[in-house]
DNA sequence: ATTTGTGCAAATCGTTTGCATCTGA
DNA sequence: TCAGATGCAAACGATTTGCACAAAT
């Protein structure tokens, strides 16, 4: 097995079209050198304080959609006010802790779903996001 | 075949301790008289008006979330900033028409979802849902 | 009479936008 | 140089809340 070099956040934003500005750096950085992630503006904008440095919440939200348009993050969904995003791009569906929130991955081979309709006239399937909702046992 | 006869708006507020209010058996009208539906806030608020009706948004909002609480209502899983409303209470699914977000009802048998992973420990699943993105063909 | 529900307006929350300024290629 | 990026504050849309008044049992 060779040992696969992840691409640098660097890397990543030339690949994007994206000029890697310190800001986008700093949440590239965030985002893709730790695993897969679940995260919403407000939480990455609190790790960038957190990290002695800044970037406008403003930034954030509109780095978050431009690495979203760039297909490096997918945003959730999941009801309720707030926007999720996931730096895990590929096939695969969620646990939703309903007593908190919180999400966990289900990796993409788990979970198989059967008996998909065929979808009305005009339309084609993009994508089927499955939830799965989870409750403290009685 | 028997014929069911639907409860009426006033029962179902009885039995779930809901005080049958006008406001509440107009807006119990709307929602559980004209089976699967789904809603917004907004948009049953202008429903109301059109019947020349009235019931502040307040009020449809704070309605919605006791209908929610009694089990009367379903809240749907879907990004973007409105919360929906599903009637339909049992296990069913949606196809979301990306171009404009409209939502269609998928019968509850005809999607399977196999391969469901073990929760983890101390909870258990009290739901799985399943939306169908489409988007036009190309 | 007492409890519960309602309407209004103000407040809140997450998010977006306009615009002046700054920065990277 | 100069298109593109950022920060700030104001604007925004959806939703919630505080409180005085009204309606239901």
């Amino acid at each position: 097995m060779a040992t696969e070099a992840r691409p640098t956040t660097s890397e990543i934003l030339r690949k994007s079209g994206l000029r890697p500005t310190r800001q986008r750096m700093t949440l590239g950085r965030l985002l893709f050198e730790g695993g897969d992630r679940h995260v919403t503006a407000e939480q990455l904008h609190a790790e960038v304080a957190g990290l002695g440095e800044h970037v406008s919440l403003a930034t954030v939200y509109n780095t978050l959609h431009q690495f979203k348009r760039a297909g490096l993050l997918r945003e959730l969904a999941i009801e309720g006010s707030k926007a999720y995003f996931d730096t895990n791009t590929s096939n695969h569906n969620h646990f939703l802790l309903e007593p908190n929130g919180e999400l966990m991955d289900i990796p993409g081979d788990v979970i198989t779903v059967a008996g998909l309709p065929e979808p009305p006239d005009g339309l084609k399937i993009t994508h089927v996001d499955v939830v799965v909702r989870l409750a403290k046992k009685a």
